[in-house]
DNA sequence: GATAGATAATTAAATTAATTAATTTAGTTC
DNA sequence: GAACTAAATTAATTAATTTAATTATCTATC
């Protein structure tokens, strides 16, 4: 039990207040010192001091003149977030997606490559390396200055030493990824599970803005949540909380990938959909899908939105029973966590009201009343490059936080 | 957004390095000062003049002298734990039941009295200050000083203004029990749920002793969970964090008091495991429990064991079916929080093996596989006065944190 | 438009509580 | 008993905050 104690000392304190008055800067910029100095209970001085200092590492600028009622005008200071930019890279199952984006979460460039089949570990690296430097490539250095770069990767990372233990779509193990992206540009690297960076990122720049205690569930081929708890991403012992897409919602219910039966990824990802529309034509249903098949389309998640979209009862009938489903485990984190929201993400968040309507319904209905009541279910708003919006934030996170505030220069 | 920013002065520094230094003296002690700085990186002067205002307030004193190795022998200090109590209370649906305890969790009194059917709040309240005032009346004040009051109540409670929001079992709402208590006895006084006490107890004295991440799960009348993460109570949104005994493992299961279906409670608390006996002996299965049923008995949970103890076939098959099921729920958890260790406590762990060995057979079969690594599975071992034990560590939490370490005198 | 009043920001001195370096205490070892 | 070791303390130093005073700049008003 090698504990760790932690310990006041100058250092120590200097570091959380320069790291707490730049991120009320961040988050209520433009503020003036006087009025930073009210929020944090910090004293004049002490904010001029450290004010001082952010304005020398350039992070931090004075703009304008605020409004006064009778006294001196303060000056506004600012965050000088488009001087400074983070990469942030997705690596997912077949593609490797990165952007370049200001510390205000504005995406500047982008770029992807896709990933072969089974590749080995230099080349799913030099991928990595290669959208990366494309980016950079594309930056002009007078203009913007990267600062780092965060990566969030599908499967199984220890984020600590910034490795990925197993990144099960790419059939690869022990990746030391923040060693090799570090040393290949020299820029400081930050590394977590996709999931989780998503969360990170709704926590920034999303629907998590501003709350302590949120879960960000993402649906698509499997069933993951970022769980960001007491205002920070919450990791689990090993590295896997969030993994809850072979949770049980149904023990009698149909069989999952992974032998048992009734797991939520069984009967809300995008492949179940597909399984059970397959079904349902099989039996004979009347529905427009059994058309597209016919002509050549493959069955799949998004297939059956645009079917219901136009109006196909099956279809409809579909996305409204995976609302259902959907919602008995929302219910279940609801009852567990007591989360004050929970956003949903990926390919079902899409189709809307479809899957919401019944997905409410069904919260309402199993959740503890209390806990119904504290929260509020709403979907992703990030848009196309939320998973490495989220990457950037990884990178964020760990520079705005006390140790990595003084670093920057 | 009255957001909190946390930041650094003199005083607090000061502060978070007594409250280690009297941390690592509890956990660690007896221990000399120059362990002490070598184990918190603190410097030897600092530990010397901190440990001067612990030792003057009489909370650490200085024992028998350590071995050397050639030197100066060490001066050993610990907690004068057995100077020094805390009164632990759990308030349940039909007793309140309350211990005196020395600060290293020795219970030196108890006592407890009955609480009639719907009492008022001031009935209830009189009956919560009766069982404190015996126990103070039995102290020697001269032997014992009594420090402070937890008390942990059934239901939704606010612990940080210490109010019991409802008492299901009770049928009371809003009891300002933290006000009341310490009005009357004039203590400091911390208040939250029983089920969280009780996961707090268990990191001080029981089975969560130096875990970060665990889970304690109680399984009565209810199924409730006091969930500890990142080495602190997670008490959610609304204070409703743990409520999982409405979480879904079948959707299709029997019908819940809560009006949906396949709720955990439905299926493997107390209550359920009763009800199931009796549709097996109306179905005219051949058990003991049918036999002691016509001599009078009333069917509960506990028959169940005490039948299945006796070799009764449907007993075992009965709590065999409960450790499945609630392998399930508990699968459930690891997936989602990942979590270091599940403790299983109330009336199911006394069952041991009966149910516990089909629970281990479901989680291995039912969880991630490096969660399940991660994990494991025990049951409480804290005895019958658990949840007043649990009740005690409220207060002792509180006093061995930062704000409240340097106030005892 | 001069002046009082108000608010913002800075400067200088005082204070706090840590750290560094030296010293004392109390042993062990050869 | 001289040399060595380790623990604990003392004295001096240092870093960063806080207090108090000062300067800067704007508004309001007579």
């Amino acid at each position: 039990m090698a504990q760790e104690f932690e310990t006041g000392s100058f250092h120590r304190m200097k570091s959380l207040n320069k790291s707490t008055i730049l991120n009320v800067i961040r988050l209520q910029g433009p503020i003036s010192r006087a009025e930073i100095a009210k929020l944090t209970k910090l004293t004049p001085p002490t904010v001029t001091n450290i004010v001082g200092e952010l304005l020398e590492s350039g992070l931090v600028v004075e703009s304008e003149l605020g409004e006064s009622s009778g006294g001196r005008k303060p000056i506004m200071l600012r965050i000088d977030s488009a001087r400074y930019t983070v990469i942030g890279i997705y690596a997912g199952a077949k593609r490797v997606r990165g952007i370049m984006s200001t510390l205000d979460g504005q995406v500047v460039l982008h770029g992807e490559e896709r990933i072969p089949v089974e590749p080995d570990a230099q080349t799913f690296l030099g991928i990595l390396h290669s959208v990366i430097r494309k980016l950079i490539e594309q930056t002009d250095p007078a203009v913007h200055t990267v600062l780092g770069i965060g990566i969030g990767m599908h499967g199984l990372v220890d984020p600590h030493q910034g490795i990925s233990i197993f990144a099960p779509n790419l059939n690869l193990r022990n990746l030391h990824v923040k060693e090799s992206v570090e040393k290949e540009f020299a820029l400081p690297v930050e590394v977590d599970n996709d999931v989780r960076a998503l969360a990170l990122g709704e926590s920034w720049f999303g629907q998590g803005k501003g709350l302590a205690n949120f879960i960000c569930v993402n649906v698509g081929t499997g069933v993951g949540a970022g769980i960001y708890l007491e205002g920070k991403l919450f990791q689990g012992a090993s590295y896997t909380a969030g993994e809850m897409g072979h949770t049980t919602i149904d023990v009698h219910g149909p069989k999952c990938s992974c032998g048992n039966y009734g797991c939520l990824e069984a009967i809300v990802s995008g492949p179940a959909i597909a399984l059970r529309a397959k079904q349902a034509i099989a039996e004979g249903r009347e529905t427009l899908l059994a058309q597209w098949q016919e002509s050549g389309e493959t069955i799949t998640g998004e297939l059956v939105y645009r079917a219901a979209m136009r109006g196909d009862e099956l279809s409809k009938e579909l996305l409204a029973r995976t609302g259902e489903y959907l919602g008995v485990g929302l219910a279940n984190l609801i009852n567990t966590l007591n989360p004050s929201r929970i956003i949903v993400s990926g390919g079902v968040s899409k189709a809307g009201g479809l899957v919401l309507e019944p997905l409410q319904k069904t919260v309402a209905a199993r959740s503890l009343q209390s806990s119904a009541e504290a929260v509020t279910i709403v979907t992703s708003q990030l848009g196309e490059h939320a998973m490495a919006i989220g990457a950037v934030t990884l990178f964020l996170e760990k520079m705005f936080t006390p140790a990595g505030a003084a670093e920057i220069s």
